[in-house]
DNA sequence: AGACGCATTTGACGCAAATCAAAGCCGCAG
DNA sequence: CTGCGGCTTTGATTTGCGTCAAATGCGTCT
């Protein structure tokens, strides 16, 4: 099935009838607060799973940034698939497991980084994705708008602007075009990221 | 196995030769930088499952808050147990997805809400999970110092002890104990948390 | 009982990031 | 080409929470 850029196909608090896969383009997944407050838990690329709920409702959204293209299994299926090949249990367990680590890295961002380290650190994890599908270049593309960032890093639009802006001035990155960030000191911006990752 | 309290029993960046199954006892589960600031990711009760990793190095480190008795099973162990029992697979599965949706919600906790609405989530949060154990006493106990639970909220000890004053102020909260907290007015309190749930 | 040590609470002040506001920048439709 | 509407950047000001500091409470050891 296919997405088109800012369709909503999982919706917080609906049934969880379905599980899906990405196969190509990039979705944000995020929970709200009644005023309209938004986290972003992630960023969903090529290969991402969706919609692993024990409960019957979904936790979160999802909406695509770019064109998404996806499988879609009803649970009963998934199920059966899950019977039929143990191997899938095995990776599907192996996922969550990723899942929850990065999960735990991005609570340590916000709940203790400062601005400039989140948006370091988002930089450089950004980087490291790009570079699994492309070669080791130093440039890293942002599918998403600031304000998606800012929602993901618990910040405010003006300040993830701000700090990109703090970073290019002390030469660590070149921004050619908002969506286009090229790392020129890798190791400086990993030194502003404050951690060991 | 057995930990005193204060002991850590996992080290975050340490080999990841062994999983845990805590049988009794309260620990916390943390992340550090390399300057010293911690981010609790959560707290392990009876039954919790630690040391799920893919990687060959934990991601986290464990204490005992209080003195905790667990399971230790090598690596090698649980796999042999995962082949010998696939049931075992279908409920680890369970519970990292149950985890994951923690996790989501925790995200959106540091990164969107205000310091009351932490509080007031944390102190909710951990009423529904005593109340599992003991049936519905207004009664929460927290094993866990200031100290702990403002590394889990991403707030200072003085925000956190300075918000439950204003709780007990407003007639939701009473605190007879610092490690006891009453709630007088569940409604009134869910409506601070600043959300749903 | 007295006193030491540690956790917690309370108070005064400062600052990083939010908010409020306005000016670019750029892609696109006409 | 030109004007509109969106995202983004930049600037001025405010504020919630952090920091620094001191007092209070309480369990424990002698």
């Amino acid at each position: 099935m296919t997405a088109e850029a800012g369709r909503t196909f999982v919706n917080e608090g609906d049934s969880a009838d379905n599980f899906f896969n990405i196969t190509s383009g990039t979705a944000r997944l995020f929970k709200s607060l009644p005023d309209g407050r938004r986290q972003i838990t992630g960023f969903a690329g090529r290969g991402h799973f969706l919609g692993l709920a024990v409960s019957n409702s979904y936790a979160f959204s999802a909406e695509a940034i770019e064109p998404v293209q996806y499988c879609r299994f009803s649970r009963i299926k998934l199920r059966q698939m899950l019977d039929d090949f143990p191997a899938l249990e095995k990776r599907l367990l192996e996922v969550a497991s990723n899942e929850l680590v990065a999960a735990q890295e991005q609570m340590l961002l916000l709940g203790r980084k400062t601005a400039r380290e989140r948006v370091a650190s988002f930089l450089l994890s950004r980087k490291l994705e790009t570079a699994a599908c492309i070669s080791t270049t130093p440039h890293v593309h942002l599918p998403m708008t600031r304000s998606d960032i800012a929602d993901y890093l618990g910040l405010t639009i003006e300040t993830v602007s701000r700090t990109l802006t703090s970073l290019k001035a002390d030469k660590l990155i070149g921004i050619p075009h908002p969506a286009e960030i090229v790392v020129l000191n890798q190791t400086g911006l990993a030194a502003q990221a404050g951690g060991y990752n």
